[in-house]
DNA sequence: ACTTGACGTGCAACCGGTTGCACGTCACAC
DNA sequence: GTGTGACGTGCAACCGGTTGCACGTCAAGT
């Protein structure tokens, strides 16, 4: 039978209260409502908590107020580079709210984002999903209970944030179509991502207006192998450029073209999508921008807020993206 | 003035207790310790509360088991490639034990690590430092109140999982000898980092075993930018060829290297280390590997073993590295 | 038939905070 | 001098679980 754990320190509100000859509800409002004591009773009791190392205990806090100063962030997958400086910003943000972060990596399955609000759920005011896979009615039961914010998934009455990517997609097939090149390719991501059917839809929307043929190749799980593996397809499909769901699918692709002796962007032009990795391959890439740290820091200002206020606000913002022009496009060949 | 927050679900044991016509103690043993009870009255216990939803309230349980069922996690930074397959796995191992991770990510600084630690202490039975700047005292003075496991980090009395990087070290001097290099540079990383403190002794040792120079370069926070900075400096210090602190710096250097034309395996050698991005550089890099998932699961292991039993184990785990021949080292030049 | 003990369940205290309400004090107005 | 209200603090209930102990029941042992 392990030993009952010992809590955060021996020391509780009761034994502040004692040594600083006053009610445990003294010791409370001293920390939470100080303006209703007096100044001198604050800071003796203060003084004396600092003393004896007091810590409130979150169990006792959170038992009583119902509010557990958690929240939980979920992301298909930490590895891929899009995440990490999302993860970055709502947890600095958070902080500033004096909340921490759960983390949980939902390995792209939906079964296991449910899996992970469920856990989550009883010890957290809110959710940030980020790209989540969940259909939209298990998002709605989630946030009936839950303040929910999405990130990357556009899911009525739930307040989101969206990287547009539409915006640099269409720039991108600008881009293809000056420099001639007449068919692309499009390395499809998970086709339940949100971001992939946005991608998917401007591309086609984009090249259908500039009078271009677009081959959808389906990748799936976006990782750099999968893009290896992608380029056979790729070969097949006859196109002079493509443009690849995200960074990390363009890398795997760069990799598998340059073993083909595939010059890029000589005997075909590459773009990537998110630049995550873009500035760090070898050509650097040609890739649509997209802000995702900018997107944490405001889905945690959105649920910051709505913790605050206690009102759910069902905003919907977006943030723009545009192309970087980097070293992978060049003009059609032939 | 938020609402009071909705508690887990509005249903509490109480409910459960009235509707299953059992008191609060039988709900709860239902749960907790089945063994106690006769098997019908759990069924009957567990179908009235699947049929209400109930869900225990975690704070309510932990503040009387004083177990909180979560456990923090402390990187560095999310955004270095070392670190997400760690997180996923230790996520993936505290999952089975039925523990909720925290992540913070400390920025790589000292003070920020303490902060986090604080935030997370009250309300977690355990901790995994990874990499971890703080020093000795203050992990001696957390691991006081909480149990606490550490990667990448040798503290005496302290429960830790080494990634001994000084076997793949070694053997990466002994094959840049063969190549027949005399002079090599060392581009070190964060000197409060014990992994730069190992791999640093490492090579200088293994250099001068084998009769070569080593010039040291200092290039602080290990990231992309930093590598390709550092470049003037490498060629400066006119050795042949350099070995990384990790695979980022790696890859800015190998870019920074590339943008003076100088290069690679030609003209000069580059060796990372970590083993996180070497495959996906052109040319594939020539790395010392490391486990870092490996290590995230023995460390959850650990410290999973040490909240089941109760009892602090100071071990000291080692995962072995080796080196792993890609196209970035060559023979000498000249 | 009576003791004994194992078993299943309930009672009530407890974990450590928070908070509505009541009480005492004191300054001020009348 | 008494009434009035603001202010500072304490009392005690409450949040929702867990658990030591006690009680009642029933089967086995003598």
């Amino acid at each position: 039978m392990p030993t009952r754990p010992r809590p955060s320190s021996g020391v509780t509100i009761g034994d502040v209260a004692a040594a600083a000859d006053v009610s445990r509800a003294t010791v409370s409002r001293a920390f939470s409502r100080p303006e209703l004591l007096r100044p001198e009773t604050v800071d003796h009791v203060k003084a004396v908590a600092e003393r004896l190392g007091y810590t409130a205990n979150r169990a006792a806090q959170a038992l009583s107020t119902g509010r557990f100063g958690n929240i939980a962030m979920v992301v298909p997958d930490v590895a891929n580079p899009f995440f990490p400086p999302m993860v970055r910003t709502v947890q600095s943000r958070a902080e500033q709210a004096d909340l921490a972060v759960f983390l949980g990596d939902a390995d792209e399955s939906a079964e296991r984002e449910a899996k992970l609000a469920a856990r989550f759920s009883p010890q957290v005011d809110g959710f940030i999903l980020a790209s989540p896979r969940l259909s939209a009615e298990r998002i709605w039961e989630l946030a009936d209970k839950r303040p929910v914010v999405l990130v990357n998934r556009d899911v009525e009455g739930i307040p989101r944030v969206l990287i547009d990517s539409s915006g640099g997609m269409t720039e991108g097939v600008v881009h293809l179509k000056r420099l001639g090149h007449r068919r692309i390719a499009y390395l499809a991501g998970p086709r339940d991502s949100w971001s992939d059917q946005q991608r998917r839809s401007a591309i086609t929307r984009a090249a259908a207006a500039a009078g271009m043929e677009v081959e959808v190749i389906e990748v799936g799980r976006p990782s750099y192998t999968a893009g290896r593996s992608a380029v056979s397809a790729l070969v097949a499909a006859g196109a002079t450029a493509a443009v690849a769901f995200d960074d990390v699918v363009s890398q795997g692709v760069l990799a598998g073209l340059e073993l083909r002796d595939i010059a890029v962007p000589r005997d075909f032009s590459l773009m990537g999508c998110d630049d995550t990795l873009a500035a760090l391959t070898t050509p650097a890439m040609t890739s649509v921008s997209a802000a995702s740290a900018a997107a944490g820091t405001a889905a945690a200002d959105l649920l910051v807020r709505m913790l605050e206020t206690g009102r759910a606000e069902p905003e919907r913002l977006t943030v723009a993206t545009h192309l970087v022009v980097r070293a992978t496009t060049g003009p059609a060949a032939g």
